[in-house]
DNA sequence: TTGAAAGCGCTAACAT
DNA sequence: ATGTTAGCGCTTTCAA
């Protein structure tokens, strides 16, 4: 309907073979006939089919994205990092929502990302299950990884590890004595290792300031539900109640104050709370938090897909985001017994 | 690298024409031989490439999704539904956010959406501005609306006057007197008529109340820190407090709750809330709330768009979907002065 | 029931 | 600097 090539070439009197040059601007064309290639292919409202052109290029245009979830908050701001910048170099995007253990897996694996359909491909937070890691590497594309280890793919991550021990020393620094951590639980597959470092990093800087047997962990979901669920865990016996308490995110963190605020605990006079994530929500509920720009994650892991479409190899491994200490007004100094 | 469809015909031992039939279904093959072609393509892990097969059939099996927003919640939930539904018919779904008033909107018109990628264009809370309209029409494929009226296209959403209506309703039956209402900015394009259809629905309920000059509006932004920024403005004044407050969605009724918590304020006690969407931490905050599953939103266009594409015609026009209260303890009666 | 051949829209040699 | 030709991987007439 809205015309091929060849009428494009009609129109300005030259070759199919001219008016693609012109328009993809490879190869030689004189100025003044690519200017009557464009002037005629805006007359009839031309757009190259990326579709029939993927199939002599090879290249497709479109990026597949595989994430856990759409609707969380983290991984919303990665999608839209992502998204921003694919589209500024004239990227698709394809989302796959893939949740752990889903029996959807198999056909997105096998069916999906196998239709040749992608220029790359970004796997965020995916612990691949069985030959699932094998199965992305035949695809034979670029691939980048968001937050963990992903064996032969260069990934983005933080040091999950060094700011779970941040967060902690933070409140060790403050006074705290009795910290407990609300984290991922380690059975869940999501996040890696990231549930699992962060313990580590948790229990590292309690060891190191000589408190380790105050060690006091309660998994949940990282979600607000999840903080909320875990913190009235936590918080339900008075005689032998956290002072402070670091979350393993801040959508947990949120849910811990959420909890603590209905149980009458102020925060943060009675009850000190850190999070990880620079959750945009944070701000609103005074989170102290180390961040890490999800968004910018996003765009990082588009660039260097982008990148290794265009031919550079990025050698694998994980490279190590920066974070920061955000201090707003929900942590404190304990009150005194 | 995977194999082509002629691999697979030459391993089964006949024309790549046998090959797509027995594996398309369509046209005559003998048991036997479909048989010996499934197996062939299963040894190779071929799987087709629908983006040649898209040059010759004009199918894509992709369906475009425009959407203002990822991040924000509702929005997100949209988008699991429609993937969910997607993904189960073999579809892909290709993601583009569309800001209001972004100067991206143009070439996600123009070049995006006009590259013949797409089998059909669900178009969520999209509010056309100049020509988009036509733009979209022009494509010459389904078209599925969620969320407003879009003229010459099958939409689905919820009668947002009614709704509106239903909910300050409920708080005028509680005995309220002095109800306000936090809503989207009517200059906001972002929701089409949706800001102005639930503001007309809370007047009309306070004016059949006897109400009317009861009416007090505050605009924001549809979010939490919407919501938290507007009711500190309207609670600021505790000479002239509402004593409920009907909040245009979940997220600005939850933003004014932490608002009125902070503020001292107690709720329901003090102050009713009652929000619109069915968000997940409703639960949470006791929210009161008009559910209308925006989950399920998603999966419902979806069918739609399948069943476009599949050659039914729907009739363009509004589908209302229902919607329920559902009580949470965000709303009392007020208390006696 | 199957095969041969044409062609979808485009780009990339290779000529000219 | 431009045109001719071949062919990407697939489906679909049309013959056999």
């Amino acid at each position: 309907m809205a015309g091929a090539i060849a009428d494009v070439a009609a129109l300005a009197g030259v070759s199919k073979a001219t008016a693609s040059r012109a328009l993809s601007g490879k190869g030689y064309v004189s100025p003044e006939t690519r200017q009557r290639v464009v002037q005629a292919a805006s007359t009839i409202g031309y757009v190259a089919s990326p579709n029939a052109a993927s199939l002599v290029t090879g290249h497709t245009k479109n990026v597949g994205v595989v994430i856990p979830y759409i609707g969380r908050w983290f991984f919303g701001q990665i999608l839209e990092g992502i998204e921003q910048q694919l589209l500024a170099r004239g990227y698709d995007m394809t989302l796959y929502t893939l949740e752990p253990f889903s029996p959807a897996r198999d056909r997105v694996f096998d069916f999906f990302l196998a239709r040749k359909r992608f220029d790359g491909v970004i796997a965020v937070n995916i612990q691949p299950a069985g030959d699932e890691l094998e199965r992305l590497h035949r695809l034979g594309i670029p691939l980048v990884g968001i937050g963990g280890p992903l064996e032969g793919i260069p990934t983005i991550a933080i040091d999950d590890e060094r700011v779970a021990a941040l967060a902690t020393e933070h409140l060790i620094r403050l006074g705290h004595q009795r910290i407990a951590h609300i984290g991922g639980s380690l059975a869940e597959q999501l996040d890696f290792s990231v549930h699992g470092e962060r313990l580590a990093g948790y229990r590292a800087a309690l060891a190191d300031a000589g408190l380790a047997e105050a060690d006091q962990f309660v998994p949940t979901q990282l979600s607000v539900p999840g903080g909320y669920e875990a913190a009235v865990q936590l918080l339900s016996d008075p005689a032998n109640r956290p002072t402070a308490i670091f979350a393993a995110s801040d959508e947990v963190a949120i849910g811990t104050i959420i909890a603590a605020r209905r149980m009458g605990i102020a925060v943060p006079t009675d009850l000190s709370v850190i999070g990880i994530d620079g959750h945009d929500y944070a701000e609103l509920f005074s989170l102290t938090t180390v961040e890490q720009h999800p968004r910018e994650q996003g765009v990082i892991a588009a660039d260097m897909i982008l990148a290794g479409i265009d031919g550079e190899t990025a050698e694998p491994g994980v490279r190590d985001l920066p974070t920061r200490l955000v201090m707003r007004s929900s942590t404190g100094r304990p009150t005194p017994a």
